[in-house]
DNA sequence: CAAATTGTGTATTCCGTGTATACACAATGT
DNA sequence: ACATTGTGTATACACGGAATACACAATTTG
């Protein structure tokens, strides 16, 4: 478990893990299989509810990204580089969209976006 | 006042209010000098509380798009042309920031990044 | 000057979400 | 049986967003 939690963050505790474990498996980090600690012992960890853990991992269950037995445990998906690239592509445009209807109702041109875009990638 | 509030968006009100109406100024669709409607008509207008519409126009406000006076109103500010481009690229990178951070978690660079959102500009 | 208009400030209330704690239940493994 | 792990539920608290209402300040208008 390699997260960071920011209780200043806008974001909510759950979100954040989610967010953070879907980037570790879709960028490889997590290898199919592997199975993700308990959730017990992950908010121990965390020092968070278990249930902020459990929304989380229900988050990334919903996405394919793990399959959950009970009393075993929460596991790593198993699926092609092919079908990774599709969800991670996924995730992203769904967020992407949002942010550019943001820049859209700016005024801004796609031209415009991908200097500002560069300016600070 | 030209401006649509989503009940079912993520976003508060106040901050979609205060999005819409920043757009217009640095879009140039609100000149310098116009004169927004009356906290009370706007909240009316929009079927809104009197501090949802007031904490949008503060916020305004504190970014210098505006000027308020008691008694009067509050008037869209004067800046130069290129004030103004100034302005919005702080407030679109600002946003951008954010997003950017997302993008990366995935590991994306930033020609995938362009590449993706060329799809959907 | 008096009244209407407009912005400001404050108090109260309500609701939903995020979070935490605790306990009971279900499935699995030793 | 017992321990481990996931699930479900109930309760409680804090916070932010939002609404309503009223009093006050500054400006405009009659």
């Amino acid at each position: 478990m390699n997260v960071t939690i920011s209780s200043t963050s806008d974001k909510p505790i759950y979100q954040q893990l989610h967010e953070q474990i879907s980037a570790q498996i879709l960028g490889g980090e997590l290898e199919s299989g592997y199975c993700l600690p308990p959730i017990r012992q992950a908010a121990l960890e965390l020092h968070v509810s278990v249930i902020t853990v459990k929304k989380a991992w229900e988050e990334l269950e919903r996405n394919g990204l793990i399959h959950t037995v009970t009393g075993k445990g929460c596991f790593v998906a198993e699926f092609s580089p092919d079908e990774m690239l599709r969800i991670r592509n996924e995730m992203v445009l769904k967020q992407m969209e949002g942010d550019i209807q943001y820049y859209k109702s700016f005024g801004l041109t796609l031209d415009e976006v991908i200097a500002l875009l560069g300016k600070i990638y």
